[in-house]
DNA sequence: GTGGTCTAGACCACC
DNA sequence: GTGGTCTAGACCACG
């Protein structure tokens, strides 16, 4: 049985979105591949099944999955435009930051090293 | 009087928590000198006095005040100390922020234009 | 094999029901001709049987088409019926569209210029 | 107390949401005015909490509404925007209609003796 | 079997 | 007091 892995920052169902989206971004769902059902999924996290649901109704929302009644929930067959989207929330949140550190007196020099870092790990 | 520009997204507590530490670390609040008290504050505020209770509570535990029973609260004296702290936190944030966009694809190229974009402005 | 174009707003059978009604209203498919079997035409879709039979129950109720125990199911030989209580249907949602139009502040001729790109297409 | 005028067509939580979002955008309920809280209308109609809620989510997401935690919800302040998206909405509708219309062999002329009548009413 | 809605009742943080 | 989350268990339409 798979785990949540829970930072309980989050409410438990934004948190599996969250997961699941990343999931999809990162290419390991494949498009249109159905996901496990809502019961299915509820018993393996030992969750309940609204909160499932709720999941599933926030990435529905998002665009991540599409649902047919009786049939399943499934990974979107659009996600270049859902990825584009999310880089440029991201983006803003980068900007931000960066102001922060800016504020805080840090030099640019040093967010580079930081930059770079990341890129060579 | 002053008021809030609440985001609505954190607890009114904490954004107003937020804000006092931005005002200490920009050097607008000097090191040692005393706020305001909960009750004044409160006032000024038309917000609960719990509120401003548990934001000057939230501060002190950051480190950003200290209070002394019967007198008031007190910036600290050691923002040095306290600017490092916060720079460690957002530099976390800032990792996390990039490798985010390296696995949505986005070149380091691009990243280098956003920051340098800020801290030209 | 002809594929469904679900726009999964609509449950499937309805979906169908729907693109079948479009097609005998539009003279498409002919006045008391044969409509495929019920399993014929769950195969050819691909679907389950039990929503082509509720689709074809849902147009019996519409008096779209007839069934002959044993023998089939037809297209209505009396689709003038048909196309009037449709048009009055539609026209009733006309009004309330319109109704809504109105309360929103957009004036006659705005809606007028929107009939008229329509029917000059 | 006030009941619901349930249509039966959509879930609880829809129609009430939508019920909302109508008396916001006629006006009826004044911008940045208190909802009753999600207990006393849950209450009042004789529904669960929940559903309220729910209803409540729904016109946050639409951004109708907004929530402030520990204080209530509340008629959002940027209406004008809502009723422009909203009207967009309902006039791609409009050109659907009046399509469906054409094809069943309305005349123009018909349709707006329609409008007419309704901006006369 | 599937997703979705609803109820009943509990719990939490926030104000 | 408020909104919000979660559980438990029931019911529905759909395929």
């Amino acid at each position: 049985m798979r785990s949540l892995n829970l930072t309980g920052k989050l409410p438990i169902y934004m948190e599996l979105a969250d997961k699941i989206e990343e999931l999809v971004l990162d290419g390991i769902l494949e498009q249109n591949s159905q996901l496990e059902s809502v019961r299915e999924l509820a018993n393996e996290l030992a969750v309940n099944p609204n909160t499932i649901q709720k999941a599933y109704s926030e990435l529905e929302r998002r665009g991540v999955i599409y649902s047919l009644n009786g049939k399943g929930s499934f990974i979107s067959g659009n996600i270049e435009k859902l990825r584009d989207s999310k880089t440029a929330v991201i983006s803003g949140k980068l900007e931000k930051i960066v102001f922060s550190l800016k504020k805080l007196g840090v030099s640019k020099e040093k967010i580079l090293t930081v930059v770079d870092a990341v890129y060579c790990k």
